[in-house]
DNA sequence: CGCTTTTGACCTGCGC
DNA sequence: GCGCAGGTCAAAAGCG
């Protein structure tokens, strides 16, 4: 936002080491030279009560502008609350009229969710941006009634739950859902993330922690939890998370740390599939498999599986949130989805290439990535996508390691300290566009910031027109948001996919 | 020396 | 029950 990329800080920083410096001389001054330290010791005085006057005058000054700012942000978070809010309604009957059409009867795996999801627009699930406490869900209440699942499916929600609130609550609770307006509401993976090694997570869908692999499950389940335990392993076993990204790469960073332990020749596919573990802790059940496209082969497919078990570094953590939620839809889909579920952000054109497969009765989200320019150029053209390319290596670069690096802590780090940053972020930037520019702000983000992912590249610097350039600045000032917003979109995703899987 | 990758064998689930 | 395909294991090799 502005006020990151307004303010500069090396500037700042060089006025304090001016002002340290001038305070710290005299004394050096005085050792070497007793007489003229004294003769100077009042304009010494009398430069440091400068020296601070102007440095408060700035101060003060930078404040007005931060508060001006503010009210700007403000201001154009209503109005994206507002837009963004009659945008998904307009949406959700444009979707209600396609119902009939668009059965999800027998839908192709890999069916784009846009067709298969948009007959069901009832069951919204609302982006919660900033303090604004806009209601989150519509269906959550609709979706339970058919539960009989345990209350992992609440749970569930919260972890769903995205806001970008300027806003702070002291409240501890872990209940993010009936206070939607509450700060802390990225919580995407705080089932995955460092939290996790804190308590073994029972209230979490299979996917907690999960071990995957055939020695569990091969191992008889010990005490009265092993038959439940087994059902969700499997459950969790099943929860994938794909991405499609155009990758030169081998294997797209993820921020994970992955050992391969297998590789096999898929049928249908020239191209070996490989096998990845993540070895960031021993018991981690989480694996990955990475395969380029068959028809394409600069495409990457690297589908997740589980959920981490451990602290995730922070560059991790928005993918361990994608990874979380294609478990818990797991739980949350077929108490829920008996009529259909659906990805409202999908079904309202804003996730664009958002694709899930129910293949083998194995609900996996695919995130497509490779073509992320559709939506924005509908809506308006980026510069910074042109400049982006899109191209390979290009993975989410949210997850790639250093945007996350500067922030020391795990996911729910973002719903502290860095959520009013992110809110900041979201107002400006989505204010002045339309609520359906967030998929294509989350892409042309994830793409731009590859430019300084890793070190390799330095950062944007093209030049664009007003809007696209507050959100391109805003989205690369800050590393967290981005990923915070990938690892939502999916999240998302996995959400709506479970249910739509049980179509 | 420890970790990672490779690779053939084995296991498991599913369809016929 | 059989065969196929996907997934995993584990020993050997490679690498820093």
């Amino acid at each position: 936002m502005d006020v990151a990329v307004e303010r500069p800080p090396p500037v700042k920083e060089e006025k304090k080491a001016e002002s340290m410096e001038m305070r710290s001389s005299p004394p050096i001054v005085f050792e070497s030279f007793p007489s003229a330290a004294q003769r100077d010791s009042a304009t010494n005085k009398d430069d440091k009560l400068k020296a601070t006057k102007a440095e408060m005058g700035e101060v003060r000054e930078e404040n007005e502008r931060l508060k001006t700012l503010l009210s700007h942000i403000v201001r154009d978070y209503q109005s994206l609350q507002m837009h963004f809010h009659d945008a998904v309604k307009v949406k959700q009957q444009a979707a209600a009229a396609a119902v009939d059409n668009q059965l999800p009867s027998a839908a192709p795996a890999e069916a784009h969710v846009p067709r298969a999801t948009a007959a069901a627009a009832d069951d919204l699930v609302s982006l919660s941006l900033g303090s604004g406490g806009y209601a989150r869900r519509k269906g959550a209440a609709q979706e339970r009634t058919s539960s009989s699942s345990s209350g992992t499916e609440t749970d569930q929600d919260d972890q769903l739950s995205l806001g970008l609130s300027s806003r702070r609550s002291n409240d501890g609770d872990d209940r993010q859902v009936s206070r939607p307006s509450a700060a802390p509401l990225l919580n995407l993976s705080s089932d995955s993330s460092a939290d996790d090694a804190a308590e073994p997570r029972h209230h979490l869908p299979a996917a907690a922690c999960p071990p995957t692999s055939s020695k569990a499950r091969k191992s008889p389940s010990a005490g009265v939890d092993g038959a439940d335990d087994e059902v969700l392993q499997q459950q969790a076993k099943k929860a994938r998370v794909s991405v499609r990204v155009k990758c030169d790469t081998p294997t797209m960073n993820d921020g994970c740390q992955w050992r391969k332990y297998g590789q096999k020749i898929s049928k249908g596919n020239p191209c070996p599939r490989a096998y990845y573990r993540c070895t960031v802790a021993p018991s981690c059940p989480v694996r990955k498999q990475v395969q380029r496209c068959a028809d394409d082969m600069s495409i990457l497919i690297t589908t997740y599986e589980g959920t981490h078990s451990h602290p995730l570094p922070p560059a991790a953590a928005a993918m361990a949130s994608t990874t979380s939620a294609a478990a818990s839809m797991l739980l949350a889909g077929p108490s829920s989805s008996s009529h259909g579920h659906h990805l409202p952000f999908a079904s309202a054109g804003l996730l664009g290439p958002t694709t899930i497969s129910t293949i083998a009765s194995c609900p996996t989200v695919t995130l497509d990535l490779t073509n992320p320019h559709s939506l924005m150029q509908q809506q308006y053209t980026s510069p910074y996508a042109a400049a982006a390319g899109f191209d390979s290596k290009a993975l989410p670069a949210a997850w790639s390691n250093g945007y996350l690096a500067p922030y020391g802590g795990a996911l729910p780090y973002y719903g502290k300290s860095s959520l009013p940053a992110m809110g900041q972020h979201f107002g400006l930037g989505m204010a002045t566009t339309r609520p359906d520019h967030m998929y294509g702000a989350a892409h042309s983000s994830s793409y731009l910031q590859r430019t300084s992912s890793g070190g390799v590249h330095g950062g944007v610097t093209a030049p664009a027109p007003a809007v696209t350039d507050t959100i391109a600045k805003a989205i690369t000032s800050d590393p967290s948001f981005q990923s915070v917003l990938a690892a939502a979109i999916t999240s998302y995703m996995g959400r709506g996919a479970g249910a739509a899987a049980q179509k």
